[in-house]
DNA sequence: ATTTCCCCGACGATTTCGGTCGGAGAACGG
DNA sequence: CCGTTCTCCGACCGAAATCGTCGGGGAAAT
């Protein structure tokens, strides 16, 4: 599936919103409460308030606990906040395979001595990887199409 | 993290054994059983099978069930069966989000109403998609790096 | 002082994943 | 011809992560 987790999807959302708002038409720099982004989306408060904790705790925004006027804030430019740095604050390093970045302990890997298609998935996984680090926050803001474009060079494979 | 599960570790693991031993240098055509994948790459028999039965489900390898002599051969050429194949095949039909595949059931995407990351989301997960495409078993077979490169166009901005 | 907010921990329910079991069918040996 | 042995196949079960919820505590503005 490739899916991304819901606690994922929501530091997305919220990210995007906090955004929004903070480099918008209104340039008055005001925090967003959880409460805020919650019934904006309609999604739970409580888990979205967890996954803005955890998004703090990466430095990927700041908390600002001042009472009623309280809330959070973009640390860093929308375009420095890179979809790859998101989920690897919510969901830890990724990695497509068990043994991608565990270098000091090869237990895993062990017994798959035989790996053959580790080179492979490697490949692929630092695509991916690029592929997220190329996007950021502020190319959700605006409506028009990224344009990501995969290009894929074999020595002498014939494409199916 | 974006990671693959183990069965699609072991789908891989099995396809890439089963293309080596069919158009290796010993061209008979001889057919794997379970077993023998099991002990060449150290992993559990039982659930091997189980995914070797979802492959056969999914048309990718063959079933020859005649005894003794039975077990599995590749259903098509290596280089057609591609990577996004042997993921959906294991695990469904891949998709960064919920409302990615549903498109007559917007009873979850009702909920965010204002989606405004749907777009930039459905940009990587194609790209990811073309990624998982370009890439198939045959690749696997050469010890060659496969070259994929990632380009990512922005119309204004900046790159971390 | 009260209210409102952020922060942190723990808890229960649901789903998925990993792993195991017994049963049906076909070829081989006697 | 018949039993054994080997294979594939489906159902089953425990373990683990995830999603969502709840309550307690601290700090600042009203």
């Amino acid at each position: 599936m490739l899916k991304f987790s819901k606690k994922a999807d929501y530091a997305l959302l919220a990210l995007q919103y906090m955004a929004m708002v903070q480099s918008g038409v209104d340039a008055a720099p005001r925090v967003v409460n959880t409460k805020e982004i919650a019934e904006e989306h309609r999604i739970p408060a409580e888990l979205l308030a967890k996954v803005l904790q955890t998004l703090a705790r990466h430095q990927l925004i700041e908390s600002h606990h001042n009472g009623p006027k309280g809330g959070y804030a973009l640390a860093h430019a929308p375009g420095d906040i890179t979809i790859a740095r998101v989920l690897e604050a919510i969901e830890g390093p990724l990695g497509l395979t068990d043994c991608s970045r565990e270098k000091n302990d090869h237990s895993q890997c062990e017994q798959m001595s035989c790996c053959n298609i580790r080179t492979p998935l490697l490949k692929i996984q630092d695509s991916i990887f690029q592929l997220l680090s190329g996007m950021s926050i502020e190319d959700m803001l605006v409506e028009e199409t990224p344009l990501i474009i995969v290009e894929s060079l074999k020595p002498q494979g014939v494409v199916s």
